[in-house]
Order: structure tokens, then sequence, then C-alpha cells
DNA sequence: CTATGGCACGGATT
DNA sequence: AATCCGTGCCATAG
């Protein structure tokens, strides 16, 4: 289906029937041109025409495909607010059949995405709704919600834990709430005892244990506790509701904190009675899947100015998660972030009044409208290449996503770029300053999928983490070599010092 | 003599 | 065209 050609088949045969059929069956297409762009770009072809549609469309497309959530959110501000024609309506639509639903998630009408199956992920835009909701499914009203149709993106920790909680939160305990989460300090530790709150509050204990109970176990998991070990302890007995722990974890971070934190496993295995491997497992299982500061890292410790400006947490552009968090096996689901509730629309009322307008300001109504529709055009197209992006990701490095470094498959941008039918700068802009969260909770930056060696330098970790004494970089090349990982000892020297691990020779003053 | 880090080169990637 | 990355060579430290 070509547009050109029909109307080059206008302009040769005028007045026939076949031109007025044509001329009939091209309005009705430029009428319902947003459903038919979204056809096409659902399907997997690509489609060049409408690609080349126009110069502008194409520029925008990309710049709107490299913007971060804030400066797209910034960015639809603006034009919200500058342009008439522009629209932002509180509902959503199923990207397959484009009707207006009430969840995120399947269509209720088309069913799409279509039934799970293990090897396909399933991607779907989502604005963050559930946000809203508590952890007992229950949705909250709409009236609950602000007013704002913009999601905070970056907000501080108390903030972001408030929002969380809220509603599961008894309106009474607010201001208990309040009290503990403005006590957090910078690594989200509580550092005042909670009688002291209780007291303040004249309120039994047990109401406050209540609520710091919930905020313990908002994300990110285990704030609001006392100590690194509390932290600890409280992520472990979540993770295990969701997938199996070794056994000694537990009674390892309640008994052998110390060892555990100045990294002596020997004296940590002499006291649980296991060997030193043993010891050194259960020590890396701790640090690849708990974290004993978690305000600092889990929503990525991305710190805005230097010294004293409190951290903030950022959104990632996706969250993926395991379809049955239960099931290892289940089918992942990943959200694409949208930084607004909604979708954007042209200002019907502004269309009908565009032909009423006198005639010098029409000009300016037209650009307006032009350029309304112009940039829903290009947001769709944006958010189909990153649902695309993410699908096919997801797809080759779905068993990165649940168990970590190790298995990364190294890809290049081009190789996807390929598979996906852009062109390798679209890729390129759509992975920069780009992060998703994983379903253990870490945000991995999009760049990291691309990393040539991560996969090599996590065998290396795990080589030095399990070694029985130093060894050379000659000796773990060969021990590399066994795992079929075929680097050269200056390589190994290189990823060393990416890893911030130490030469051989100083890396335990005292090897048993 | 061995282990490791600096420099630089060339090929791959963006 | 610019940048990144793995690797070889060589100097240096132990």
């Amino acid at each position: 289906m070509n547009f050109t050609n029909f109307s080059k088949i206008l302009k040769k045969y005028p007045g026939t029937n076949l031109a007025t059929y044509i001329k009939t069956y091209y309005t009705k297409l430029i009428e319902h041109f947003e459903r038919f762009y979204m056809l096409l770009n659902h399907s997997q072809v690509q489609s060049p025409g409408l690609r080349h549609l126009t110069t502008a469309h194409l520029a925008q497309t990309m710049t709107l495909l490299s913007m971060t959530m804030v400066e797209l959110r910034q960015k639809i501000e603006a034009e919200l607010a500058t342009n008439p024609a522009l629209e932002i309506m509180d509902e959503r639509r199923c990207p397959n059949c484009n009707r207006v639903v009430a969840v995120y998630g399947p269509c209720p009408i088309c069913s799409h995405p279509a039934t799970p199956n293990q090897e396909e992920p399933i991607v779907y835009l989502s604005d963050r709704r559930d946000l809203y909701t508590s952890s007992q499914g229950n949705s909250v009203s709409v009236s609950d919600l602000p007013d704002d149709n913009f999601i905070p993106l970056i907000e501080d920790l108390p903030t972001y834990l408030m929002r969380q909680i809220a509603p599961d939160l008894a309106s009474e305990d607010r201001l208990i709430a309040a009290h503990i989460l403005t006590s957090l300090d910078d690594d989200g530790f509580l550092p005042i005892p909670i009688n002291e709150i209780a007291q303040y509050h004249h309120v039994p204990l047990s109401r406050v244990e209540t609520v710091l109970s919930l905020i313990q176990h908002a994300e990110p998991i285990g704030v609001g506790a006392h100590s690194p070990q509390e932290a600890l302890l409280i992520q472990i007995e979540v993770l295990a509701e969701s997938r199996p722990v070794p056994q000694l974890a537990e009674q390892t971070i309640r008994e052998e904190m110390d060892n555990l934190s100045r990294r002596q496993y020997a004296e940590m295995a002499r006291h649980l009675g296991i060997t030193q491997l043993k010891a050194k497992e259960i020590a890396q299982f701790i640090s690849d899947n708990l974290n004993p500061y978690p305000a600092r890292s889990h929503w990525g410790d991305i710190h805005y100015g230097t010294g004293e400006t409190p951290p903030m947490y950022v959104q990632p552009d996706a969250i993926i998660r395991l379809l049955d968090e239960r099931d290892p096996n289940s089918s992942l689901v990943i959200e694409v972030l949208t930084p607004y509730h909604g979708t954007l629309y042209i200002n019907s009322l502004f269309r009908q009044a565009i032909r009423e307008v006198q005639s010098d300001q029409k000009e300016q109504w037209k650009a307006d409208l032009e350029h309304a529709s112009l940039l829903i055009k290009c947001l769709q197209q944006r958010n189909n290449t990153m649902r695309r992006l993410m699908f096919t990701i997801a797809k080759r490095q779905r068993v990165f996503i649940l168990r970590g470094d190790h298995y990364l498959i190294p890809m290049t941008r081009a190789s996807l770029a390929d598979e996906l039918g852009v062109h390798e700068s679209t890729i390129s802009r759509a992975v920069a300053g780009k992060t998703i969260q994983v379903p253990n909770g870490r945000l991995v930056p999009l760049g990291r999928f691309f990393d040539r060696s991560l996969h090599i330098r996590a065998a290396l970790r795990q080589i030095i983490n399990t070694e029985q004494y130093p060894l050379s970089d000659s000796q773990i090349m060969v021990k590399l070599k066994e795992q079929g990982y075929d680097v050269a000892r200056r390589t190994i020297a290189k990823y060393r010092s990416m890893e911030d691990i130490l030469p051989a020779r100083l890396r335990h003053p005292h090897a048993n």
C-alpha cells in the first residue's frame, strides 16, 4: 500500500470511478491514519513509507527516543502548556485493538497480549498506576490520586515511601509514618528507637511497629531497619517467599554479621561448622541478592548535586517482573513506563473550532494542530520502538535478567538493529541513559546488555571469591579457559581492575 | 625470574 | 569519524 501511488492515480485519471473510489478510500485512510499507523507499527513489518513520511517526523521521533523519562515529561508538560490543540486524557488504550481499556495488562476486549508463553515476554506500556494500588490489590479510587497527570519521577526517599504505603495506611497513622520517614538517615536507617516515637504520639508500641513494618516491606525493601543486619534479615524474609534461599543464609546474617562484612570467611565457616567454600557461597548469595544499605543502591544511587543534597530516587524506564513470582519458568512481564498518566489526544473542540476561526489566526491554529498531531505520532513511534526493543532484549537475555551477570549473552547494538529492522543509531539512542529494573529489584542500565565482557568478569569474580589461595592472573586464565572463556592474561588484569580486585599478592594478608 | 601495570596498536563497534 | 576494547610488548616491582 503506497500513498504516493494513490495520488499519482488521482492525477492521471480524474473523474473516473476508480479515482473517486480511491479518493474516498484515501480520505478514509487519512481519517483513520492514527489507527492505521498503530496497526502497522504493531505488526513486526517495518513501514519505510511511513517512516520517511516527513523528515520532521523522523527527527522528532529520534529526539524523543533519546530522551530520559524526566526530559520526556518536561517536554510533554511544556507542549501541553503552550499548545491548545493538545489534550491529555486520563484513559488508557490497548496497543493492539486501540480501544479504551480499564487496566493495563491483557486487554479484556481482544485479549492482547495473547496467552503467555515462556519464550515470549509480555510487553506493555504502563503509566505505573499500580503504584497507587495497595499490596492487597485493592484499587484506590481515582479521587485519591493526585490530580496531576504526571507521575513524580524523581523524589526523595520519604515521599517515595509515603506514596507506596499510603493505600495501606490507616489515616490516623499518617503522622506516625511521617515521623518515621522524616527521621530516616541518608542510608535509610532509623536512628531512633521506636518507643520514643510511640511516646511522642501517645500510642501503643504495637501501632508504631505495624507502621514501621509497612515501611520496611515497601521498596526498597529493608528501609527503616535499625541496622544493615536488620535490613538484610527483612530482605531475606521477603526473598524466601518467592524463591529458595540457602539454608544457612539467615543464620549467617543473624550470627556472623561481623565476619560477613569483614569477609572473614574462615572464621565464619568455623563458627557455622561448614566448609570455607560453602561459607563463601553463602556470602556470594547474600551480596548478589541482598543489599545492606537499601536506600543507597536499590533504586540506583543517583545523587543529584554533590555534598549535602539528599539522594533522589529515579524511576527506571521499564520494569521487568515474572508473571508468577513463584514460578521462575513463567514468562517475563515488561512494563515500559511512560512519564504521564493517560493518553495524549488532539482536543476535539479545537478541531471543530478551527473551521470557524478568523483567517488571520487560522495559520497559527493549523500550525498548532499539526504540531500536536506530529507529537502524538512521534510519541507512539517512540513507545513502540521501546516496546519492541524491550521485547527483543528480554527474549534474548531472559536468563541474564533472572539469574544475573554470569548469564549475559554478548550482543551488539548492530545485531539488535538488524533484527528489529531499524537503524543502528536508533538503538543507540534508545539505549542511551536508560535503565530498567530487573526482578530482584536491581537497576540495570540498558547499556549493560551490550557489555562484551560482563559475563567473563562475573566468572572472574566467582573464581576469586571461591579461591583457596590467591591466584595469579595466569592461573586465573587457565581456570577461565576451562569454563570456555578464552582471554589473554593481560585482559584478566584489566578485568580485575575494572572489578576493583587487588592483585593476587595483595589480596589476602594471611592466606590459610 | 614472575607478576602486573602502562602504553599503544589495530580491529570492532557505535 | 570517533570511540571502545582486547591484546602484545616492555618496564618495573617484588
